[in-house]
DNA sequence: TTGACACGAAACCAAATGGTGTTATATAAT
DNA sequence: ATTATATAACACCATTTGGTTTCGTGTCAA
């Protein structure tokens, strides 16, 4: 049931600074589009189409509350980044360790720092 | 040198496919450019182009060999992403628990149909 | 019921993106 | 010295993206 046949890619939804914003905003508090847009340079509907980017990738819920129609913060779907990164976090931590054993050697016999 | 004057951000590196398997590709050996195109069903100056988007987010390090240009992984940038995903985490967290204290309160008096 | 409001949908536009082929240049091989 | 090769740089094109304004519709309030 999960990432398939979804418009759009967890990956490109999150590509956008607006849209990181978006998700930051609604993390607390379900809100209607207008007073979402208040916190944003730029018009309602482009807003609107925003939201429907990340709607798209699974990332918000909308709920109609009468005429308003509000958002709310759906992360699962950050897993799968999540997912993806933490596969490369032992190249930089192997890369760390390089580094340290660099520096431990020349370092030579002059006490081990943690 | 962290991430200030890139031309391309992190996030927008990796929100195309073609980029990630790039990344994937690289991440054991670095590759001449021709090497890495026959992986790809495009031509090489479309390649070429993903792999400066990459190098403009600092994931990806050109060496000059001959007249051959290597790329390798510089997974680092990486970090910036796992530390934004991170934030969110423990929401879907806490929506798990949320879950499971349902499941458990429903399983008490388990009469509950569906 | 009339009007104001919240929103989505549509038409439109400029700029960015992802691709192409061509050309120029430095290096390697003969 | 000449030729072949690897690549970057460039010009170009189609599509997508991020934004706009306008319009229609459903809902709330007077």
């Amino acid at each position: 049931m999960p990432e398939v046949s979804r418009k759009h890619d967890v990956f490109q939804a999150i590509a956008d600074p607006t849209r990181r914003k978006l998700l930051r905003l609604l993390v607390n508090e379900e809100m209607p589009v207008n007073s979402i847009t208040e916190h944003f340079p730029m018009s309602r509907t482009a807003v609107s189409k925003h939201l429907h980017v990340l709607s798209d990738a699974g990332l918000v819920k909308e709920r109609k509350v009468g005429r308003e129609t509000h958002y709310s913060l759906q992360p699962e779907p950050l897993q799968e980044v999540k997912q993806w990164v933490s596969y490369y976090e032992r190249f930089w931590e192997n890369k760390l360790s390089v580094l340290k054993n660099y520096i431990e050697t020349e370092d030579k016999d002059s006490g081990e720092s943690n």
